[in-house]
RNA sequence: CGCGGGGUAGAGCAGUCUGGUAGCUCGUCAGGCUCAUAACCUGAAGGUCGUCGGUUCAAAUCCUUCCCCCGCAA
């Protein structure tokens, strides 16, 4: 098939790269390359860097509300749009602008999570099933028919980072799955029971207040991990926390209660058991290991 | 030139301000103790202190070139 591929993050490059290997992607679409990181230098998205590897050409427009850009996508006369994580609302005329219409490679089993961060966000709220759905991409806010399904066990220790990748693969192997024969897949209406949204991760969300209980700290903390991560402050430096345990000790919430052998930090009904670590300008490490030439002080109360 | 922290033994850190024999915890190896052990005791090995150059009688430490890692902001 002729297919017109546009996403963003490394979300989309495991898709990416199976479409490119079993059809023909005929051009891709991203978001135009952003002042970032360190140093502010421009930085292209993880997709453009995979589009230029094979040379397909590569288009950032910065909307496509226009009648040009969606002339200029029209023409392209592809047989389906493939959409995961692009980052731009795509107007109608771009929707219908192709005979099979624009898939979207979603990362939550639909209706729940619409929106921006699924994969955190059901981690967080406990789910112990996620899933990735290909929908046909329509109006509202992932609210398309839905063609297919694929399912994964939300372990109690799986983070954020580790959920994203299952989820970039499966998607990767479903996409493939319904355009290799699309017409076998009926569009199934989604239900507006058990619909929510995925808000969008807000900084502010991920300094960690330590009155909150055991379990919601917990989540947070997988679910955030690897990034963007909670953080406490001790003495004026950040440390992210990468991986922590439940612990039955108890404590005034915030209180270190262990920080020479192993971190252990109380909250209001239990305390957390800190397994990795990162320290502002370190790498993340095994707490163990950062504890064995940085102590905490014990019994100091974290804010 | 967005702001900032860092690179010291296999790992994690201190030492740098105030230049003067390279230190701590852990790991490794050897020996000892022990019914036994990841425990304890004794000993040992292991470093061009990221890199180029400079200042100095003397540089991990002060000045400088470049490389690499990371936090913040966006």
């Amino acid at each position: 098939m002729r297919i017109v591929f546009m996403g963003t993050p490394d979300f989309s490059v495991p898709a990416l790269r199976r479409l490119i290997a079993e059809h023909q992607v005929v051009c891709v679409y991203t978001r135009e390359p952003k002042v970032a990181g360190r140093g502010n230098k421009l930085s292209k998205t993880p997709i453009h860097l995979v589009a230029e590897e094979y040379g397909i050409e590569v288009r950032t427009p910065k909307s496509l509300r226009s009648v040009e850009e969606q002339q200029k996508f029209a023409d392209l006369k592809a047989d389906v749009a493939v959409v995961a994580a692009y980052g731009l609302i795509l107007p109608l005329p771009v929707l219908e602008a192709y005979p099979f219409g624009c898939l979207n490679i979603h990362a939550s089993l639909l209706p729940r999570w619409r929106g921006a961060a699924p994969i955190q966000r059901c981690i967080e709220a406990g789910d112990r099933e996620g899933g990735v759905t290909i929908m046909q991409v329509a109006e509202g806010l992932d609210t398309g028919d839905m063609l297919l399904k694929g399912y994964i066990d939300i372990t109690d220790a799986m983070t954020g980072g580790e959920l994203h990748d299952k989820m970039s693969e499966l998607g990767a192997d479903l996409i493939s799955e319904v355009l290799a024969d699309i017409t076998k897949y009926k569009p199934q209406p989604q239900s507006e029971e058990g619909a929510c949204y995925a808000q969008k991760i807000d900084k502010a969300e991920c300094k960690i207040d330590f009155t909150m209980s055991l379990d919601t700290l917990y989540n947070k903390i997988r679910a955030f991990s690897p990034y963007p991560a909670m953080y406490f402050d001790y003495k004026g430096e950040r440390f992210k926390i990468m991986k922590a345990e439940k612990s039955t000790q108890s404590g005034i919430a915030g209180e270190i209660i262990a920080g020479h052998d192993e971190l252990i930090i109380a909250c209001t009904d239990g305390a957390l058991k800190v397994t990795e670590i990162q320290r502002q300008g370190k790498r993340p490490m095994l707490t163990d290991e950062l504890l064995r030439g940085f102590n905490f002080e014990e019994r100091c109360i974290l804010s």
